[in-house]
DNA sequence: GGTAGGGGTGGGAGCGCTCCCATGTGTGAT
DNA sequence: ATCACACATGGGAGCGCTCCCACCCCTACC
């Protein structure tokens, strides 16, 4: 693809100059109108922005990126063939709150997917051609090439949650840690004192946190918790099964689990209840995201939930500012934001 | 926002005339080559590559749309408001398909919004622009003025589902129809013959197919459903909850139920608890979508899959030979394709 | 040997906009 | 009245590409 005839030239489509002859001023001076400009008398301004409506003038976006060098939008990049990353509302919520964003402004999405090699390939083209003012990233691995590129372009980028404690590029991230906490508290509180955790995978730092927070807020009450007491999934459903079975392999005295997700809580309640456990009179379960299956698992599930719609326009708000920002690269570098987003312990019957 | 300060004039990307000095050739040559033109001697594609190649360059879109007068990207347009939309995986995966399908394409994802009163217009205004060179409709009312409008701008465009029987639009639609059939056929053939039914919204095309697949496969089968068997639900949780309620109001000798969606599916499912029905014993109960929430309902639910991110992929195949299509606009409007893609029966151990 | 014809090629003329410089035009200070 | 300066304005010069016409040269035919 990529060639194909032009259709119809535009069938007389109003331009900038027509709107000039029209309020019987100069090109210049509609271009300052449509910018808004202070530069313009509120005379000459009120009568090019009659020619406007009269004429029922749009800018042409090819044009008016080709002069100023801009593209007036923004790309999302999608790490697509994590199949994980579909199957959960995380991105459907994520653009949600771009999109709301995005509503106050004349940016446009696009929605770029870095799946195989090829796809990434391209990306990175499309990236070097400058061809969006800013980018999106979602869900990054550590070791992910796409950062550094974007960086050594000089093209703002935030990141949604962060690669490492010392993330260098903007990021919004949600209060993994706060949220495990308030989880883990939520249990100790209950009276349970044998509290597990299924982890998800560490390289991810999110479940790293979430992890430091379980095992802060069981230190901090005075039961730090043994080794055996973790196990480690991969975010699956599958992987929290396996993780379920082996913890109460080790510990079958345990009486309550905190999982990194929900889709791990959802593999470990059935291990349990095949186990004969009862949820939550033998033991409790508390998941994270606050996810659709939190709500219609049996029992609901007491989950931690991330505000991930305003994560999305969050993200979007810090990189227009940062688009926006016109101080040397260097200055830009050192003002980069790493915002944090509470979370919240949504209490239901599963604990 | 719109306005901004032009970056760091392009740190000098190579331009179509750097390749073509290069190159030792002229502008329309390079030009020729970028576009596959069949026009250019074997010997000179090769230098001009080659050149492309040493120089890294990228054409640039704003101007190449600029003055050919096409964008080389298409618009998914989401009708935001409805957060049953962004609650299910229906809008992930139909993005999924054609994010596939646009990769083995130069075309951009461009994703609008149709929320409130404010963003319609400004993506009205957008198209007017011709702004993309085609749409994607994803999950439209029947009295939405948006297809209207592209028909009368003849911008190409497919919608996902279909209006009515009759649609002018190119459409792509799964088997709603022969899914509910072949549910309902399920549930004759497991013995079970008071098959109520809890249709969607009457005014979505799709959820009447549900409702009529539902009634023809009981009229086949010498069953022809009793009025008081149907009850209507408005595709939520809810909406699930009352209808099951007036349902087992009315035949409390009901044995089956088909629900129009899953998320009714789970809103009967608590009903039919709560009224001491086991599923599937004394009734068993059939969704639709096969979402994530089957998979991890109690019990597992049997449910109508069907194929949305082919959809995704399809819809887009037939937009970009829309927008190949060079006929006149008559020739155009007449072969519009109105695709219905076959659906899928999950078997589980809710029926 | 002359004349069509065609493939291959170069480059002018825009596409519609922004940027910026040059040119008014009015104000206040000297 | 004179100068300086700010503000408002017009329009030339591109931005990088595609389209298309003119041109060249070579082959084929008369």
């Amino acid at each position: 693809m990529g060639s194909g005839q032009p259709r119809g030239r535009s069938g007389g489509r109003p331009t900038l100059e027509e709107v000039a002859v029209r309020a019987g001023v100069g090109r210049g001076t509609v271009s300052r109108v449509i910018n808004g400009s202070p530069r313009v008398s509120e005379h000459t301004r009120a009568a090019v922005e009659e020619a406007v409506a009269e004429l029922g003038y749009v800018p042409n976006t090819a044009a008016r990126a080709l002069a100023a060098n801009r593209t007036d939008s923004i790309a999302v990049v999608v790490p697509e063939p994590e199949s994980r990353f579909f199957s959960e509302p995380y991105f459907s919520d994520i653009i949600h709150g771009v999109g709301a964003a995005l509503a106050d402004t004349d940016m446009q999405l696009l929605l770029t997917f870095a799946g195989g090699d090829r796809e990434r390939r391209s990306l990175a083209q499309y990236l070097s051609a400058h061809r969006v003012d800013g980018v999106l990233l979602v869900s990054v691995h550590a070791d992910d090439p796409l950062p550094d590129l974007l960086e050594q372009l000089e093209i703002p980028a935030v990141i949604s949650g962060r690669r490492s404690a010392e993330e260098r590029l903007a990021s919004v991230d949600s209060d993994n840690f706060g949220g495990a906490r308030a989880a883990v508290g939520h249990l100790l509180s209950r009276g349970r004192r044998t509290i597990a955790t299924i982890t998800g995978r560490l390289d991810v730092y999110g479940a790293q946190r979430r992890l430091d927070g379980y095992v802060d807020a069981l230190t901090e009450a005075g039961h730090p918790p043994s080794a055996d007491l973790t196990a480690h999934g991969d975010f699956t459903e599958d992987g929290g099964r396996r993780a379920m079975a082996d913890l109460l392999a080790r510990r079958p005295d345990l009486d309550a689990v905190f999982a990194g997700s929900d889709v791990m809580a959802a593999g470990a309640r059935q291990v349990l209840r095949e186990a004969g456990r009862r949820i939550p009179d033998d033991v409790a379960l508390v998941g994270f995201d606050d996810s659709a299956i939190a709500r219609h698992m049996d029992p609901p599930l007491t989950s931690v939930r991330q505000p991930i719609a305003e994560m999305g326009r969050t993200m979007t708000n810090v990189l227009l500012a940062e688009i926006a920002d016109t101080r040397p690269s260097a200055a830009r570098r050192l003002a980069r934001q790493q915002i944090v987003l509470p979370t919240e312990l949504v209490c239901r019957e599963s604990s």
